[in-house]
RNA sequence: GCGAGCGUAGCACAAUGGAUAGUGUAGUGGCCUCCGAAGCCAUCGAUCCGGGUUCGACUCCCGGCGCUCGCACCA
């Protein structure tokens, strides 16, 4: 994949311009004869562009480390540049000892011309997870529960890494480990036998579970007789109960089915639903096999079955409860479960879970446990990552819950978003035919929503409020979403599909400072990228695309594509073409649905 | 009590140990006989406190302060 940059001559064109920096200086650590070249990395980021497309910062280290001087290691680097690298790129020497790579119009022109189509850029990203499983197991409601806008997070976030996952070369699993078992249905199905209003049912079946929960849990307290009853029933359930069975399958049924309606709206598609109850019948073989092991690594306490892990500072004396003292499982039992079925059958290298921050010590916990467990059974580890993020918190600052009263269903928050953009396009563009404006005002609305809670990073939590998280000026999906708009404008002013190639052969290096400025950032496509899936953080991806669409921005503003003067013409299209390609797919990738019109 | 995450302009966020800490929004001042003003240009304004490591610290380490959360049978 990698191999020498090679824009003149060879003809071979590198998807990744940083990665083939970082090759080229290492190999010329060694032409150079810099001792104990071997143990030197040259750190090629990218840079700020005042300073260049890249830097490396690697000699400064380096240098100090052996008492030489910065400069001088740099200079002896650059001259054991190979020649057509030193053609492709303006290479200065800045500050203490940086490098600077700024790249040069042909060689902008020559990097847009390879990389075309989605196709190409999809070709150049693969390696990275090329020939890989990931699981991803995200979104994850409680079934006979509504979703609100605590589970808006990590269905969203969770979507995107998985389109990031599988545009950087991954086979994809997505998951749905849905919370279908446990105590809270002994009290459901005692509501359910007793208040069921089949009307309200066939209305609004989740809001009618919910009510029977309610009425389920006031009417079974602590130490009371109906809480007795509640368990029998629970226990009727576990043991395979006609009745009670098939009413949990029709509550899974019709909770399935609402939870659909609000991933249509996400464009979010599972490939399983494999919830806690498909691993009722394999927890058994975690604790034979948690206990069989030499040493063993879990033990009795209190009755219980725990991990302790003696190595950790905490989980030494914290411990894992794998069993409850009554034999029963819990969630930790069909997480571990969970994780040899996904290694197993789905022979996962990778298995991502998304859930917010405040389960951390249970995934610690979990993933410490399950590399143990494999390593003693010779089951192949796969990569564990548990992707956190901060809770959707209310006025008062504490975590929104279901019980509070005041919850914000998501269907309700989609709904509000989709008005609220309504509203815009109807005040923007009145001329649109009603039934598009409909459209539109779906991607914007939907779209700024899922926007806002991929472009931060931050764990921190957030307090809730409609206008932050509808917020359609800034720094938002409608942004990046009107760019895409405008290219496509000029597109049909001009009479020519954005992916006709034909024109594009006119079309020379840029010139004008924007659209150097554009071009430039272009290329930094496949760091974007990278970085993203890497670390599992969808918001490098936002960051690059609304940089991408400000620059854009400012190449429309200040440079004319449609004019008389065929190359010029051609140019700035080659730039408004490549511009849409990389806004498009990036967006898709971010789980949006982009427009030709707004 | 033990532990984890977070603390950056009025507000909301960014910065993969790098150069003069970037953006949005709010404020101020400009730009539509010119491919879409949901836009562009300019300007104002910030790293919780104290040490340390480093050529270089918002970032890493130690000690405080503040907020949120987790710690035995919920998920």
């Amino acid at each position: 994949m990698a191999g020498r940059i090679r824009f003149s001559g060879a003809m071979h064109v590198s998807f990744n311009l940083a990665a083939d920096l970082e090759a080229a200086l290492k190999a010329a650590a060694v032409q150079a004869g810099l001792a104990e070249a071997a143990a030197f990395t040259p750190e090629v980021r990218t840079a700020e562009p005042k300073h260049g497309d890249f830097q490396a910062n690697g000699t400064l280290g380096f240098a100090k480390a052996r008492k030489l001087n910065p400069r001088a290691v740099a200079e002896q680097l650059v001259a054991a540049l190979p020649v057509s690298l030193r053609s492709d790129y303006e290479i200065t020497i800045a500050g203490p000892g940086f490098i600077n790579f700024t790249l040069k119009p042909a060689a902008l022109l020559a990097w847009l011309r390879t990389f075309a189509t989605a196709a190409q850029l999809r070709a150049g990203a693969a390696a990275a997870h090329a020939g890989q499983t990931w699981v991803v197991d995200y979104s994850s409601p409680n079934t006979a529960k509504q979703m609100h806008v605590g589970h808006l997070r990590s269905a969203v976030i969770g979507e995107a890494i998985c389109r990031l996952l599988a545009f950087t070369g991954a086979r994809v699993i997505r998951d749905n480990h849905l919370g279908d078992w446990g105590t809270q249905f002994g009290k459901l199905i005692y509501g359910y036998k007793r208040w069921a209003d089949p009307a309200a049912i066939a209305a609004d079946a989740i809001e009618e579970l919910e009510r029977l929960y309610k009425l389920g849990h006031n009417a079974t307290p602590d130490g009371s007789p109906e809480l007795e009853e509640a368990r029998r029933e629970l226990v009727a359930l576990q043991n395979g109960d006609a009745e009670n069975v098939a009413l949990w399958k029709k509550i899974s049924e019709v909770s399935l089915a609402a939870f659909q309606q609000i991933y249509d709206r996400l464009g979010i598609k599972f490939d399983h639903h494999l919830g806690e109850s498909f691993y009722n019948d394999k927890v058994e073989r975690v604790y034979r096999e948690l206990k069989e092991t030499t040493p063993p690594i879990a033990e009795i306490s209190e009755g219980a079955l725990v991990v302790f892990h003696p190595e950790h500072p905490r989980f030494k004396t914290q411990p894992f409860l794998v069993r409850k003292a009554d034999g029963a499982s819990n969630y930790a039992s069909t997480d571990l479960a969970t994780a040899l079925y996904r290694a197993e059958h789905f022979k996962a290298d990778g298995i991502v879970v998304v859930t917010d921050f405040r389960q951390g010590d249970h995934f610690e916990q979990l993933f410490l446990t399950v590399r143990k467990w494999f390593a003693a059974k010779s089951y192949r580890v796969p990569e564990l990552h548990h992707v956190t993020f901060g809770a959707v918190t209310g006025e008062d600052g504490k975590a929104l819950k279901t019980r509070s009263g005041d919850v914000i269903r998501l269907k309700a928050l989609l709904d509000e978003a989709v008005d609220r953009a309504f509203a815009i396009v109807a005040e923007k563009n009145p001329d649109l035919p009603e039934a598009e404006r409909r459209e539109i005002a779906r991607s914007v609305g939907i779209g700024a929503v899922q926007y806002a809670d991929l472009a931060q990073n931050r764990s921190s939590n957030y307090v809730f409020s409609w206008d932050k998280m509808l917020a359609l000026d800034g720094n938002t999906a409608p942004y990046l979403l009107y760019a895409v708009a405008r290219i496509h404008s000029i597109f049909r002013k001009a009479g020519i599909a954005p992916t006709d190639a034909a024109g594009e052969a006119l079309a020379t290096a840029p010139e004008t400072p924007t659209e150097i400025m554009l071009a430039r950032r272009l290329t930094k496509f496949p760091d974007a990228l990278r970085l993203a899936g890497e670390t599992l953080r969808p918001h490098f991806l936002c960051l690059y695309l609304f940089e991408l669409a400000g620059d854009y921005s400012s190449f429309n503003n200040a440079d004319k594509v449609l004019v008389e003067d065929a190359v010029l013409r051609a140019r700035r299209l080659l730039l408004c073409a490549r511009t849409l390609l990389t806004l498009e797919t990036g967006l898709h990738l971010l789980g949006l649905r982009t427009l030709t019109r707004m």
